[in-house]
RNA sequence: GGGCGCGUAGCUCAAUUGGCAGAGCAACUGACUCUUAAUCAGUAGGUUGUAGGUUCGAUUCCUACCGCGCUCACCA
């Protein structure tokens, strides 16, 4: 049995020449410890710099174990954190210090080093933040200081020693001790522009976090986001429950699914495209408030705004409608605003969105009043009626704004829903709740009462981006047997997004299920615009890329 | 999938009209016991994304491909 450690060499990181003998370079069997310390592979060595700093690091981690430290150590107990220590003594002055003597055991990663013959400082960072330190020869003894002597950038190590001010006032730990704890192999980027390329970022999120101390935030800010959204539910007595992944009918929204298979059972599975017919099972169960927070899948395009696998949160409450739904999920979205920035105002590009106030409309009055300058007089409510009226409301339409395809074969629903997008949502800066959708775009929501074309839906917008979506969910099992057929003569017509027939879920709704109101909430998309960020994949910490190639040397296959 | 743009040292970027491929940081050697983008002296590091083409000569022009970004379409 022989184990093999594969090395991703840095050349992969600058795209440049020769991925497969980079790729493929393969150091000899752990288990031969004389293999592995004898020099790479000559003939593999296309790369010589980067093999020249890997070697050159191991060669200075053998120095350091020769020092009497080991090369990864299992542990390090520290009294404080460098956060805590830039919180606590920040504002105390060097008399201070000496007066009353801190004595601290801190770890972190070295992201700069300076050495002056037999002194030098350092700047150790954790938690994203940098504490300097400062290692004197006296103080430290020689095997320490030989040890600093052979530290790198990216290095971790802990130390001990008490705080103090350097001359010109920077708070540093003066060590008196140096433990070793972990190796950098592979160079850091440029200390002072980082790394900046968009690729390698995501590629290499661990370096990325490492750099960038504006991206750790993000992260921390999503973090923070998801824990008020669940904060907020469970204190209104939701419970979070998790529901199937794998799902036999891909149902709940209108999506391509990815397929998979199970090979004991041998089936084929789909991986859901959103948990909503289970959440609404549960309401029938007698879950009379479920939410859960997860991943979706849907194998559509990737943008700035959508990723093959997201996040999103689902909640259901029986015996309310969508009114109570949209005020409650608007509370919510408040409630993460301020949890997460402090306050209900948030930048987004050259505006500031103000969360404490979102605008309501309806789809049709969104319309009426985004309608364009170029395309005449605005729409009256009876233009939205029949399949003729709304023909020539998208002919007028088109005539002072972007072209709004028209197919006579589409519900008329489907025609006003591509016009609302056309005329309104680029303006829909604000936090905006629309409501009130189509009914043939809305397979799982109740009708209105008075006009059973329109349904009691709402979509909450903000940024240009739609972010939740409710309803008064459908809970009569033979209407939601006619909505299902509907959408299987769309799925016949072509539009492979349709919902598909969902024999148990019928059967579900058949024993009876409370009236209810549920909502989605598209958990990247409000961490996009809680944290200025312009890419979905600025909030998502490993978003799918093409895989890198692993090698030049398999002949390059055309795209077909 | 369509359109536009980008790809040069580990990282961040230069390279005039097509004419010897460079700098800073990182790395290496040496000096330096309060520096902080440390400083000073020296050294090394490149098949310019890949493959072809045009040319006396290609980082530069052309074609295809690979990867990434922006954008349109679809979607949340």
């Amino acid at each position: 049995m022989t184990s093999v450690l594969v090395i991703v060499c840095p050349a992969i990181l600058a795209k440049s020449a020769n991925h497969s003998a980079c790729y493929n370079l393969i150091f000899p069997a752990l288990s031969d410890p004389a293999a592995f310390d004898g020099p790479i592979d000559k003939r593999r060595s296309i790369l010589a710099l980067d093999e020249k700093i890997y070697e050159l690091r191991r060669d200075k981690l053998k120095q350091i174990e020769a020092l009497g430290q080991e090369a990864y150590p299992r542990k390090y107990d520290f009294t404080h954190i460098v956060p805590q220590i830039l919180a606590h003594y920040s504002a105390s002055a060097g008399e201070q210090l000496e007066a009353s003597r801190v004595n601290v055991r801190v770890a972190g990663r070295i992201m700069a080093i300076r050495l002056m013959g037999k002194a030098g400082f350092a700047h150790l960072q954790q938690g994203g933040q940098k504490l300097q330190i400062y290692v004197k020869k006296d103080a430290v003894g020689e095997k320490d200081f030989e040890l600093y002597k052979l530290l790198d950038l990216g290095d971790h190590i802990g130390v001990s020693g008490y705080l103090f001010r350097t001359r010109t006032g920077e708070l540093s730990i003066h060590v008196e001790e140096i433990t070793f704890l972990s190796k950098d192999l592979l160079p850091l980027p440029e200390k002072w522009h980082g790394l900046t390329d968009v690729e390698l970022r995501y590629r290499q999120r661990y370096v990325d976090l490492a750099m960038n101390p504006e991206v750790r935030e993000v992260f921390v800010k999503r973090s923070k986001l998801v824990q008020s959204l669940r904060r907020f539910l469970d204190s209104h007595d939701f419970i979070e429950v998790e529901t199937p992944m794998m799902q036999q009918v891909a149902g709940g929204a209108a999506a391509r699914p990815f397929t998979t298979h199970h090979n004991t059972l041998d089936v084929d599975l789909y991986l859901r495209i959103a948990p909503e017919l289970y959440l609404k099972r549960l309401t029938v169960g007698g879950f009379d408030r479920v939410y859960e927070i997860n991943r979706n899948f849907r194998n559509e395009g990737i943008s700035t705004r959508h990723n093959p696998e997201f996040t999103m949160l689902e909640f259901y409450q029986a015996y309310a409608d969508f009114r109570t739904a949209m005020d409650f999920t608007q509370k919510l979205i408040q409630q993460a605003a301020v949890d997460v920035n402090g306050t209900a105002k948030s930048k987004w590009g050259a505006h500031e969105i103000d969360w404490s106030n979102f605008h309501r409309m309806t789809m049709r009055e969104a319309i009426i009043h985004y309608w364009p300058e170029g395309s005449g007089a605005k729409p009256e409510l009876s233009d939205f009626a029949t399949q003729d009226s709304v023909k020539n409301l998208v002919e007028r339409f088109n005539k002072g704004h972007a072209h709004v395809a028209y197919d006579p074969k589409e519900p008329a629903g489907k025609t006003i829903a591509s016009l609302f997008e056309a005329a309104a949502e680029e303006h829909l800066i604000q936090p905006t709740v629309i409501y009130e959708f189509p009914t043939a775009i809305s397979p799982l929501s109740k009708q209105k009462a008075d006009e059973p074309e329109w349904t009691e839906r709402f979509e909450i917008y903000a940024g240009e981006m739609e972010i939740s979506n409710g309803f008064s969910e459908l809970n009569d099992p033979v209407e939601q047997r006619k909505r299902f057929e509907a959408q299987l003569s769309e799925r016949e017509r072509g539009d492979d997004e349709a919902h598909q027939m969902d024999e148990d879920y019928i059967r579900a709704l058949s024993y009876g299920m409370p009236p209810a109101g549920g909502v989605g909430v598209g958990v990247d998309r409000l961490c996009m615009l809680l944290t200025d960020s312009h890419t979905i994949r600025d909030v998502i910490l490993f978003p799918l890329l093409r895989p890198e190639k692993e090698s030049e040397a398999s002949p390059q296959e055309p795209e077909s």
